[in-house]
DNA sequence: TATTGTTATACTCTATAACTATA
DNA sequence: TATAGTTATAGAGTATAACAATA
């Protein structure tokens, strides 16, 4: 168990990291903010779902939730098909269009902290990667991931790059 | 330098760790916002200060700074002595008021992490809080902090707590 | 003319509550 | 009656721009 002096200072590291997701929100395209940005990511990631699983998955209100897809659906990113099984339920799936989106984002994203982070090793950033995955999964956080999120570099998707 | 993928993946850790802020975001005081912890906090960190300079280390445009200022001086927290130097700039300093309110924000921050991170390592939080803060500085954030920053426990004002 | 700070306005994200439709 | 989802409303955080006072 860590000192009560390192939780503080952990909690002012958790407050100001904000400026660093600033930074990420100022390269996202215009029509695309960090909202729906998080729903392309997730629906990528875990695949067809229902609203309320990808508002658990988001953390955040389903009536929240409800505005981010409706934001992406207007844009043709993802697609709200009637529920067989229970007709008051939409399930949500990726376009091929929201596929492009995200890897834009991936691009953009990627091409930032590749900037500002040029002289961080492989390790450390898997180690930071490592860390803020399991803090978010002690705070409750049975969204984090499916199976093999420790090794997101295995997956393949369109969002792995060919190349370095 | 790290691959692409781990960069995207660190993306959205980073765009993920908002949930664990709006959990410690819920426990504050009623009266005390997010913005003016961050005011308190820097006050008491860096010592009494301009606005300006307030607003490069809150990372937000100085009119953010100016709104959380006045909200945090309003309730007594800090106050704004004239610049005998510059008559356009007000010396920010934080009031006995202000120190028992980061007292009480610190109290609940450290108990929610402590209650959170009960099975984490001093070493592991130690490691997060580094990676946390080197990662700010990798963005430019030449707020990160005075001296020092590294051992946090070494400082000693009323947040080091007397005891575990 | 440039700078410090404040205020007005607008946009994003979030939560609560009221509502519809279905289970 | 309970649940899935939507919409209305409100609050916090932020940025841009217009403004005031001073340098």
């Amino acid at each position: 168990m860590a000192e009560q002096a390192q939780f503080w200072e952990l909690a002012r590291q958790l407050s100001a990291i904000g400026a660093v997701k600033r930074d990420l929100g100022r390269i996202l395209p215009a029509d695309c903010p960090a909202g729906s940005a998080a729903v392309l990511t997730l629906l990528d990631r875990h695949g067809d779902m229902r609203m309320g699983r990808l508002a658990e998955l988001l953390a955040v209100d389903m009536s929240v939730t409800s505005r981010h897809v409706a934001h992406a659906a207007a844009r043709g990113w993802i697609e709200r098909s009637p529920d067989p099984a229970d007709k008051r339920s939409r399930i949500l799936r990726l376009t091929p269009g929201g596929l492009a989106q995200l890897d834009e984002l991936s691009r953009r994203s990627s091409h930032l902290l590749a900037e500002r982070l040029a002289d961080w090793s492989d390790d450390e950033v898997g180690q930071l990667i490592r860390l803020m995955t399991r803090l978010r999964a002690s705070f409750g956080d049975c969204r984090s991931a499916p199976a093999g999120f420790h090794d997101p570099v295995l997956r393949e998707t369109t969002r792995t790059p060919a190349s370095t």
